[in-house]
DNA sequence: CGAGGGATTGAGATTCATCAATCTATGTGG
DNA sequence: CCACATAGATTGATGAATCTCAATCCCTCG
C-alpha cells in the first residue's frame, strides 16, 4: 500500500488564514475571540491537499497530525482480520479527524479521503498546550467530540436494530441534512455524493450486492436516487419516516 | 413508567468522600492534585443509591445531573418507534453517565441500572465552571469521552461486520477484561454478570432467541458459560481469537 | 404452591450473503 | 478515434444466518 506520507501535499502558496476561513463557524475555532485568533491559529501548523482515495492515517500507526477538514469528504474506518471494513464516520468540512484519548499513541482507526480534499493540520504534540491556553478551544473540542459520540451511537442504533432499507435511508438522510446545513442550502433536493455502493455497504453493514438491490427498491418506491456521484432525495418526508430520522436532531449535529 | 425522580435515593448518612474514594483512579477526578481535591469535590453534589432496573434519565427529557458510577452496572440505550432498543454502552464503576455536548438540552439517550448501584452526581449546570477552573478535570473528561468513543466505534465494527457468535464473544470478552481491570483480578475466570439474554441481544443487535442458541453453541464449544448472573470464561484465548478482540487494547480503555 | 420472568427448543419464514455472470461508464494507450 | 482495460453497477440463482411465532420448561419469589 502506498506510503501515507506521500499522500499529503503541503500547500506552499497562500494557505487559507484562520481569520478569513469561511467555515470557521463549523470548526474547532468556532467561538475563539477575534483578538485571540492570531495566536491560536499559530497552532494550525499547515494546510494540505490530498487526492481522492488516499489514506491520511492508519490504524496501528502513529500520526504526526490531527486535522480539520477544510474541503472534501473523508471516511474513518476500522478493519477486521478477514478484510471486512466498517466505516465509522463520514467527516465533512469543519469536522475533526484523528483526535483520540492517547494523543501520543497509535491510531485506533484509519481515515481515507473520498474526494480531492484540503486539510488543516494540527501537531498532535502541541494540542495539550493549545487546549491548556485557550479554554474556548478546549470547550469546543469537547462539544465536537460529544456530537460525534451522539452520531456514532445513532449509527449503532440503526445498524443494530434496523433493516437494510432503513439503514440506508438513515445513512442518506443524515448525510443529506449535514451537507445542507454546512452549505445552507434549504431547497435543493440533490447533493454531491462521492460514495460507491460498496462504501455504503461498509458504512451500513451490508454487502454491496444487497445495497444495490435495496437502492433499486428505494428508487422504485420514489424515495431517493443515487447515480453518478449524486444523491437525489425524491421524498424527504417519507425517507425520514421510514428510518425514524429526526431532522431536528441535526441541530445537535451542527453546534453553531 | 415510573417517575425517574423517585428512582434516585439520596444517601444522607456518610456519603463517600472523594478524598477516600477507592476507585478514584478510574474516575473524572483521576489526576486531580490532592491539594485541589478539597474544592473540586465540592462539585460532586451528592451521592445516590438506585435499585436495579431503574431508569436514571431518559431520552428526550432533561436531567439535572450527570453521574460517575461508584458501584454497580448501568446500560445506556436508544429506542426506536417500534420499541426496539439498542444498548449503546455498559457503564461500570468509574465511568461517566450523562455527559453530552449540550449540557442544558434534552438527553439523547436513556440510562438504566442493571444492578443495585451507587452514583455520584454532578450538577450539569455547574460542569462548565468546574471544567474552567480545573484543567486537570477538563483533560480527564476529554480522555474519558475519547475512550468511550473508541469503545463505541469498536462496537460499530463488531455489530456491522461480525456474525452472531463473534458479536457475543466480543461483547463478553470486552466486559470480562474491563471488570478484571477494575478489580485487579488477574487469575479469576468468572465474573458477576447481571445481563439477561435479552439484554445481550439488545446490545449485540440479535434477538434473545438467537442469543440463546448462540450461547448454547459457545457452551458446547467450551468457550464460555453464562448462567445465574455469572459469566465463566472457559477458553479466553479462543474467545479473543474468535472475535478479534485484542486484550492489549483494554489499556486504552483503562486510562490510569 | 402458584405466578411470572427468563431460558430453552422447535418449525417455518425472511432477510441477507455468496457465487457467478453480464453490463455500463470511464479512462488509457496505440 | 478506436480497442481495450478496469471499476462500479446490475441481475440471477442458491444457500446460510437470523428472525418470528409458538410452546414448554425452569427457577425464583411472594
Amino acid at each position: 500500500m502506498a506510503e501515507i506520507k506521500n499522500s499529503l501535499i503541503k500547500i506552499e502558496h497562500n494557505p487559507t488564514q484562520c481569520g478569513e476561513c469561511s467555515i470557521r463557524r463549523l470548526t474547532l475555532f468556532h467561538g475563539v475571540a477575534e483578538s485571540e485568533l492570531s495566536w491560536t491559529s499559530e497552532y494550525r501548523s499547515q494546510q494540505y491537499t490530498v487526492q481522492a482515495r488516499k489514506e491520511i492515517y492508519r490504524e496501528g500507526q502513529t500520526s504526526e497530525f490531527m486535522f480539520t477538514v477544510y474541503h472534501g469528504w473523508f471516511a474513518t474506518y476500522k478493519t477486521l482480520g478477514n478484510g471486512r471494513r466498517q466505516i465509522l464516520r463520514i467527516a465533512l468540512p469543519g469536522d475533526m479527524l484523528g483526535f483520540q484519548a492517547n494523543l501520543e499513541g497509535a491510531m485506533n482507526h484509519s481515515a481515507v479521503s473520498l474526494t480531492d480534499a484540503v486539510l488543516c493540520a494540527f501537531s498532535r504534540q502541541q494540542m495539550p498546550e493549545l487546549l491548556r491556553k485557550n479554554l474556548s478551544v478546549a470547550k469546543r473540542l469537547s462539544e465536537l467530540n460529544a456530537r460525534d459520540m451522539n452520531i456514532c451511537q445513532s449509527r449503532l442504533l440503526t445498524i443494530g436494530q434496523q433493516s437494510a432499507i432503513e439503514r440506508i435511508a438513515f445513512f442518506c438522510a443524515e448525510l443529506f441534512y449535514r451537507i445542507k446545513s454546512i452549505y445552507n442550502e434549504k431547497e435543493k433536493n440533490e447533493i454531491y455524493f462521492p460514495l460507491s455502493q460498496e462504501d455504503i455497504g461498509d458504512a451500513t453493514g451490508l454487502t454491496k450486492i444487497h445495497v444495490n438491490r435495496t437502492l433499486k427498491t428505494m428508487r422504485e418506491k420514489g424515495l431517493l436516487e443515487i447515480a453518478s456521484r449524486s444523491l437525489k432525495v425524491l421524498d424527504l418526508k417519507a425517507l425520514c419516516e421510514l428510518c425514524g430520522f429526526d431532522p431536528s436532531s441535526i441541530q445537535t449535529y451542527r453546534l453553531y
